[in-house]
DNA sequence: TCCATCTTTCAACTACTCATGAAACGTTGA
DNA sequence: TCAACGTTTCATGAGTAGTTGAAAGATGGA
């Protein structure tokens, strides 16, 4: 992921709506939600949801297919990934530190989420040692 | 970690002096840099260059001490791990794909995956995440 | 104490983001 | 083809972030 693009993301990530958007289009997994629904569980305008959405799809966060009158949004779940990797490998160089702490946060306390998957990713559990890691406090 | 602070950290890692700032103080490890040798190194002016530091401070990103007539700034892992682990698991609720895209960015060079669209998502599959099943081309 | 060095703060300006409502566009069904 | 519906784009105004240079504050050495 190319620098322009990962702060796109990053930029289209810092701000409230965009991060209950990104969260409820999770939620929604591969069936996504269209933008009036959107709309009305956000509580958002049509023109301002369209302005988060479309800052969102440039930031390769989101993507967007039609289905009848309605457009439909889908997270990008590669395009996230690849964000917040670029954090993690790119700009934090894989510290020991910055990866245990976010180890920690996923790890530990994974509260009744329904993503609509099975199971969290056990990717790796055990392997980070206490170090600082505040865990996260919620 | 709360929204707010999650949301300053983020707005201040959107802005690419901000992003390698952060870089050049994670290589610098917890020995840290002085401001002004920041400044050298990033070709800044000083009031610019403390214009970023106090966003990148404000998000919880770095700390700052005084050595002399020098202030040196140093990364803050834990606050930098946070922000990272509250975008998995906070935004992202530990989307297995978005995960799986994270670790394999770290370890190998984020491979392709298939932004968006194609996504076969842990929606409702149902069974456990295919995690190992996306990237692995090589 | 005075001066040099390092850093932050201030004021002014520009540019951009955000928010709002109206209008335009695209699609569906009659 | 026309009307209805869902969504995006446009125009406008307010607020905020970013940039710059000058001035002020903090520290150490002579």
């Amino acid at each position: 992921m190319d620098r322009s693009k990962a702060l796109a993301a990053l930029a289209a990530l810092s701000h409230g709506d965009r991060l209950d958007l990104v969260r409820l289009l999770v939620r929604a997994g591969e069936d996504g939600l269209a933008a009036g629904e959107i709309a009305r569980q956000l509580g958002l305008s049509a023109s301002r949801l369209s302005f988060h959405l479309s800052a969102l799809e440039q930031g390769g966060l989101i993507a967007s297919r039609r289905a009848a009158r309605n457009v439909i949004y889908t997270i990008d779940t590669g395009g996230l990934g690849r964000t917040i990797a670029y954090l993690l490998n790119d700009c934090c160089m894989d510290h020991p530190e910055v990866v245990a702490c976010c180890q920690h946060g996923r790890v530990i306390e994974t509260p009744s989420l329904r993503p609509a998957s099975g199971g969290q990713a056990g990717g790796k559990a055990g392997a980070a040692p206490d170090l600082t890691a505040p865990a996260r406090e919620s």
